[in-house]
DNA sequence: GGCAGCGCGTGACTGCGGTCACCGACTCGC
DNA sequence: GCGAGTCGGTGACCGCAGTCACGCGCTGCC
């Protein structure tokens, strides 16, 4: 955990980058900022659970975490991946709900608790705040449209192609080349399991999409590959 | 299309009843209702398509709607299923989207539309509105975080068990029993075709679990019905 | 060097779901 | 009563995804 000083800094910086508070002015965000505590989170780390109940609004100073659902019997599903400056579990605080979801931080990760009662305090002083946060909500709730296409008329193999092209780092030309995920990360983010992932990787391997070079996968064909991802089913 | 008077008389009660504006003044409430203008819809008759820009937000005053997604095969999956009195299309008022997926009329439907501007200047000047369409947007969300568990980690048939007890009208004592839907629609509902449902239906029957008579399904032995749809994955 | 642990590759097998094709039952309009 | 249209049942077939089992190679620790 950073220093008290430095935290404050970062705790200022965080809250002017996250979009949830763009609409602000800068007194009312260091208001909001004051009441927010911080908490840090190794890699693996669980922020909450499905079902627990609502504590606040999670604001991301720096990190990323993923947001899963689990099968009881170990499988896994990733509904979002968030990363700084960001926000989570905007949408249990207005419906009185638990969380819907897992939360688990993938790195390591800082993160500001805005307690559910003062935010939504703020928000009733602040009536632009909701408004934005409307919008947030919004793109969450596109994005959960769109992967229930995906899964319902898609097959992993599309899934991967464009997973792959989404989590690929891109080179210092700005072309996306090495993907730094493992097999079993993989096949969270598709709801399904490694073995899957590991025989359509060997597929697109020999369809010469990809190469993988020292078990670090490398995009080599990249309009092939979007090709795949954007086959209509 | 009702005469005028009676519209009007509808128009009261609709926004009176939708959750939307539960939290409004009766006063206030009048002078939203009278923004809104009314569209009639058969079964089956769009209220538009995924994509379309956003002209504003619908108010169902009678009937009922699905919100579907279809791939380009002409498999759908149904999303939500909307009866009066409710609203649909919350989300691309905040956000400046599109219409993320289709709304179609599956029963004969009265309709309002209230123009996105309009909207959007109602809500500036009554900040309770956003925090209720936060609450209702949430619900819906979770809804579909719902739907992509069981649609990843579940087989079709628990779906069918569970859409089956969600779908069944209730008879005199409360109990549900028929299911009042084609084997198409069931499909839909799934995201899965005909001769799935079809298939899935004759085991149930064999074993016990529902009975088929003159094309009306009915429900036989609700708790093994229960049970099929709390199975864990 | 040896061992444990992790990530990965692969073969064998199974079952479910999706596709195609076809036919039978029912309904409605004329 | 006849024909068209809709809805439903069923058999044949196939491919993908999920499960189980096992072995390999790399890394790091002692």
């Amino acid at each position: 955990m950073p220093s008290a000083a430095t935290l404050l800094a970062i705790r200022r910086e965080t809250f002017t980058k996250t979009p949830l508070f763009w609409t602000l002015d800068p007194a009312d965000r260091d208001q909001l900022a004051a009441l927010a505590t911080p908490h840090q989170f190794g890699p693996g780390a669980t922020l909450f659970y499905e079902g627990d109940p609502c504590a606040g609004l999670w604001v991301l100073g720096s990190g990323a975490v993923k947001i899963t659902k689990t099968s009881p019997s170990g499988r896994e599903i990733m509904l979002a991946r968030e990363s700084a400056p960001s926000s989570i579990a905007e949408v249990p605080l207005f419906d009185d709900g638990g969380y819907p979801a897992n939360a688990t931080a993938i790195e390591e990760t800082l993160a500001f608790l805005l307690h559910k009662d003062d935010f939504r305090r703020f928000c009733e002083q602040h009536p632009r705040v909701p408004l934005k946060v409307l919008a947030v909500v919004g793109k969450r709730l596109r994005t959960l449209v769109q992967l229930i296409e995906t899964v319902t008329f898609g097959s992993v193999r599309q899934r991967l192609a464009r997973v792959l092209l989404e989590a690929a780092k891109t080179d210092v030309a700005g072309a996306p080349t090495e993907i730094p995920l493992t097999h079993e990360e993989l096949a969270s983010r598709l709801g399904t399991v490694r073995e899957v992932v590991s025989r359509n990787l060997a597929r697109f391997q020999a369809e010469g999409m990809v190469k993988v070079v020292k078990r670090q996968i490398v995009i080599a064909d990249i309009d092939a590959l979007r090709a795949e991802a954007d086959t209509e089913f």
